[in-house]
DNA sequence: AAAGTAAGTAATCGATTACTTACTTTAAAG
DNA sequence: CTTTAAAGTAAGTAATCGATTACTTACTTT
């Protein structure tokens, strides 16, 4: 084994990728620090030059993940011409994001059901957190505008947006086919939309 | 530690009940056989008098919420007066069930996480995949009676159903409040029945 | 009362886990 | 070139996991 060596920041950057790909693929709370360092290519010993300890690799995980997804959905968000045409772009790219990697839903939910009060429980904690605000802003907007229904709950327009994606996310789980989740995406927005939408 | 000796049918049920309760506290992929035989007030080793190894365990657990939720979902759509009230009432059915047994979708997200192919798995691919059929049946005749908008999509109507409760159940999963289900599930239903429903 | 059986215990097994230690290699600066 | 600190290896550690063992208890049947 001679592998190069890799300057600390890049390693932590592939030590993540690495972490998502085999979260893909089982169970998140399964995935084993020997498991990383196969995949990479490295003994497992070497991951802790680069972290201190395993929760500190799903902790890299959960901040790479936040500050990915948020980025892409503010950036959806401002690229919108209306609030509900927000939604639309959130929720497709949320769903592309989600494609792309589909350990992250897994990692965020793996982390939530923990029992303790772990770092990287908090921050998927928080991140889910900052989703439900950074919605309900479209959707007050949109009722103001008159885009949405004044009657909609704003609280269970969020809960039923998130749940939409998550059973999106179910559905590709069974199937174990991703090519479903974009295909299906338009068609679930399109009923979630008659949901909150004020044209019928 | 003198305990009474129960019949072997009656352990078992004891068993699957106690999992379900640690699934409500804790990942159920940490539950150990140690922290069940605690909880039961059994030694660890006293569990395999009952179950030849772990996956039977959550195999039998897999079996009891199969019967019990299918159950009462088919009875609750057999007292409904039409194709949308019982979507209603499954709805709100499949809510008190989770409210009384928080640890049951957990178990069940859990298990189709799962990398293999084991037993419990299959049960809880093909309980969603029973219950998915038992709604689109529902959906279909309401179609026909024109109760739901013809122009819907029943598999999408279908993942946005069983969405929205895995929504609710992460929202209660965040706030660590059961009270919130019950609370918060009319007012989702409600939206819910906007996005299928024919009549304004 | 003797024999049989199901249900329990306590101890221990090999395998696996996250993490540590002692040593070696690499790469880049002086 | 030489030096040196970061990066990687190989071989450990203690703890914990599911499962098995030999044995005991409680209850039923003959």
């Amino acid at each position: 084994m001679s592998h190069k060596h890799l300057p600390g920041e890049e390693r932590r950057e592939l030590t993540v990728e690495t972490v998502i790909a085999l979260a893909a693929e089982q169970n998140p709370s399964d995935i084993t620090t020997a498991a990383i360092a196969r995949r990479m290519g490295l003994t497992q010993g070497a991951l802790f030059r680069h972290f201190p300890n395993k929760d500190a690799i799903l902790q890299a995980v959960m901040e790479w993940v936040a500050e990915r997804l948020m980025a892409r959905v503010e950036q959806a968000t401002a690229a919108a011409p209306s609030p509900l045409a927000a939604l639309e772009a959130v929720f497709l790219t949320h769903v592309d994001f989600v494609a792309r990697h589909p350990g992250v839903p897994r990692m965020l939910f793996g982390e939530l059901q923990r029992a303790g009060e772990s770092a990287p429980k908090q921050l998927a904690r928080t991140l889910v957190q900052h989703y439900g605000e950074h919605l309900q802003r479209i959707i007050a907007t949109g009722r103001q505008q008159g885009e949405l229904r004044a009657e909609i709950d704003p609280d269970a327009a969020v809960l039923l947006f998130i749940g939409t994606i998550q059973g999106l996310v179910m559905q590709s789980l069974l199937a174990g086919q991703l090519e479903n989740l974009r295909r299906d995406a338009p068609r679930v927005f399109a009923l979630y939309r008659r949901a909150i939408g004020s044209q019928l």
